[in-house]
DNA sequence: TGCTGTCCGGCTGTCTGACAGGTTCACGCT
DNA sequence: AGCGTGAACCTGTCAGACAGCCGGACAGCA
């Protein structure tokens, strides 16, 4: 609580990035300034803007690509990040029962501001490529559904499933061939929540999880 | 992490020494070594080891002094839940949608031992007077429910849900007049998960929380 | 027009060498 | 014995360099 230490130029340039991405003031699926367009703008070596980036992407906040840039991924630390806890068996078979309700729970509660979230996530969704980008920025979709539910049960809950299911590799095996198709249940399951119909959002949700999980089943049992 | 994409060098040692911590092969505690040893160690350059570093760093499992050297804190990473910050609203709310097919799932695949634990369990709240005790049996009693279910996230939910509930005075005071009712839907439920019927043991585990929900109710709206 | 191959500029990944400042400890002086 | 001091080691930061990856511009070809 003291501020005894005085922190070095690499955490603070952390706290700076990670406000920054948390206020949302740089949204989830852009890209950051390049590492030297940093080091200049904060006036400290390339050095120390890598190691504030290695801390944000050590919590899930980013992702970096080499040739292309540091993109925003999340816009807040995950709840849990023990992976690899729960099985994909266990996981598939849980999500329905929560993943299902709060989505309903979010099509009556929704606020604007988050369906502006969920269509700028969808909307990078829509033109990323890279595997492991669009699985993180699936998670944070789904996240977003929950937290738009209200209930900070659901919200914490999914936050922990998606977390754990983004780092198994089954899914990432699987998402290639499952690309187009979540994009398009996901426009559903967003349109069901803008209407405000609860009934609709539910039976999105239902088939979504639905396909991913025969999609896992295919992959389990190959 | 992933199979798939080749790691960086940054990435390699940080997951090799992860794995160094949480194997415990570095206890909690000791020093690691200099980052111009671990670079001649790894065979990287030390701009590497320092990256490897801060990603443990952001993850809590060490703390690096200036001057000193690098220190493990944490043999895994913190799973840094922010329980009791959950509404009573939430956790009504919240609570069928998990404990419902949970109590399907342990009809179905209980053991003898786990419907031996169940059955002490409630004999012991049936001649507890105490209500905080009580409250702690009630607690443990599903949450044994929860881990007969065969599924971990159903498992470390129901825990989540019960301490959460626990921490919360409505459910004291709702006890004294909750108890011997509880006492007896909680034998419907254990008689339904020892005949292996999911569908009664999710009609008897409805019962309980629907019961239990509108007693909360009452004192919330008085 | 439409396709393809090549090249260039921008970006990340890594290395090297250097210097400042904090920490520890043993040596030597008083 | 007590004490100061400097050497040795450590982290924090910097500057510069080069290879490899990526996207787009552009010219050439069908």
């Amino acid at each position: 609580m003291v501020p005894l230490a005085r922190l070095s130029a690499a955490e603070a340039v952390f706290n700076a990035l990670r406000a920054d991405i948390e206020s949302g003031m740089v949204p989830v699926g852009s890209k950051l300034s390049s590492e030297a367009t940093l080091a200049q703008q904060y006036g400290v070596s390339r050095s120390v803007i890598r190691e504030a980036l290695r801390s944000c992407t050590a919590l899930g906040l980013t992702v970096t690509k080499t040739g292309k840039g540091t993109f925003v991924v999340a816009s807040k630390v995950a709840n849990d990040l023990t992976l690899g806890q729960y099985s994909a068996r266990d996981l598939t078979e849980a999500r329905p029962h929560i993943e299902i309700p709060a989505a309903g729970l979010a099509a009556e509660r929704r606020t604007e501001e988050e369906l502006d979230n969920l269509r700028h996530i969808m909307a990078a969704m829509a033109t990323e490529t890279d595997p492991e980008s669009w699985v993180a920025l699936d998670s944070t979709f789904h996240a977003t559904i929950a937290r738009a539910s209200g209930n900070k049960v659901f919200e914490s809950v999914v936050a922990d499933i998606r977390d754990a299911l983004a780092h198994q590799s089954e899914t990432l095996n699987m998402v290639a061939d499952r690309q187009h198709a979540s994009d398009i249940e996901h426009q559903d399951i967003l349109a069901a929540i803008e209407s405000g119909s609860a009934e609709n959002a539910r039976t999105a949700m239902a088939r979504h999880l639905d396909a991913v999980g025969q999609a896992l089943d295919s992959i389990l049992n190959s």
